[in-house]
DNA sequence: GGCCGAGTGTGAAGCAGATCACAGTCGGCC
DNA sequence: GGCCGACTGTGATCTGCTTCACACTCGGCC
């Protein structure tokens, strides 16, 4: 088994991630054994949308922020990624150019996997395939969900869905809530929505006494009455 | 190569399904005589939301509906299918209980694979779980470009995207741009918006030029026009 | 022929959220 | 210590779309 500079086997690396969740063992160190470790500065583009691409990312440390722009040059978070998740993977599957641009937030590194590794490594593996086809399905599903909340749900209900989908990102190892990191902005940007509604929306909530605020921090007091009002 | 009542080939059904497109021609038949025909009366339930699933149906004749629930008892359209066009693609690759509700709209026959056929058939064949791979992430691409689309363009420009693409699917052999056969009720479920809104908008576009309307059918007169407002 | 249901056209009122325009506050750094 | 930039809080106005309430028109069928 090969080690990195710092000392962690390779593997571990994507041994966690949700997109190869379903693989054995084997495979997984098989895959490992083909990535290499990249670093980027904070700020940093990673690639752009639009680019030629081709490889997988995981974020070993640090943060990456995914955005897509409009025609009218208006900026979408899509998602921020951290320690564990992956990006790019559309690249690795389809080859297509980029559909998002990335960049690290925070001095980033990242394992990345290319396309053509990728494939070799599947071609002996149906089981894997199989596995991922499971994966890419789920995310699937969970993006049409998505799009169902956007036409059904309001604003409330939204934003609480997102809060609660951060605060369970967001647990220690014994599963306590610690709170919330993000600025009104980027959970506006992530909703499609402008910071002032969310603003208001959120000082609605803490006035209600089911969370606190505080200058970058969004503390979850209580989760049942928000989970409640997101269905 | 097997036959069936209406003397096609069992294959041709599943032969221009674009999530198998990719496939190649061995790997298609094997795949095509596991599958059995069935049939489905005008206005009959083909699943439900919520119900489990295990398997991949291929519209032969008629026509699908597919539609989801709000939590206020909403409906929502998420896609007409027909002839050619697959559903309960995500029964087939992860099992998971079914995430929309379909209708048969006319009487039709659809042709059906079950989970564990496909799954079998997938296990010797890494080529062509690659090329599903290929198929699902365009498809998981194209989801995030309508997620993209409601959040940043607003109804005109989301009604012109879909009239065109309604009016690419409608044509003739020879590239003949037909009337799309919707009624302003459908096109607006589609779109998540309300039918005065849909009617008030097309008839904007009438009044320019752009497309005549008639009861149920839309006619498209110029292509150019509503490319340019789409971008 | 007349009725009835489905589809269409249109105006008035209401509303969620955007946009604009600020003022206040915290933290870091010169 | 004081300044500056990022973040937060909050009203006023504007707007795109919904909802409501109709009138109209076609086609089928009793």
């Amino acid at each position: 088994m090969q080690s990195n500079e710092d000392g962690r086997p390779q593997d571990s690396y994507i041994r966690d991630l949700p997109l190869l969740a379903r693989l054995g063992e084997a495979d997984l160190q098989a895959l490992a054994s083909r990535g290499v470790l990249r670093r980027f500065a904070a700020g940093s583009v990673i690639f752009r949308e639009g680019d030629p691409g081709d490889a997988l990312h995981v974020v070993v440390e640090g943060e990456v922020r995914i955005t897509v722009l409009s025609g009218s040059g208006n900026v979408a978070t899509v998602a921020n990624v951290t320690t564990g998740d992956c990006f790019g993977e559309f690249a690795l599957l389809d080859g297509r150019p980029r559909s998002a641009t990335t960049t690290a937030v925070s001095a980033t590194r990242t394992f990345v996997v290319t396309r053509p590794d990728f494939i070799d490594w599947l071609s002996n593996r149906p089981a894997a395939a199989l596995a991922l086809l499971e994966t890419l399905s789920l995310r699937l599903r969970k993006t049409d969900e998505s799009l169902a909340d956007l036409t059904f749900l309001d604003l409330e209900q939204r934003l609480v869905k997102q809060i609660l989908r951060l605060s369970t990102v967001s647990q220690d190892g014994n599963g306590l809530r610690l709170p919330i990191r993000a600025t009104q902005a980027e959970l506006a940007s992530l909703l499609g929505v402008s910071r002032e509604s969310v603003n208001k929306q959120l000082n609605a909530f803490a006035r209600k006494g089911w969370l606190s605020l505080a200058r970058g921090t969004i503390t979850v007091l209580d989760v049942r009455a928000l989970r409640q009002r997101s269905s």
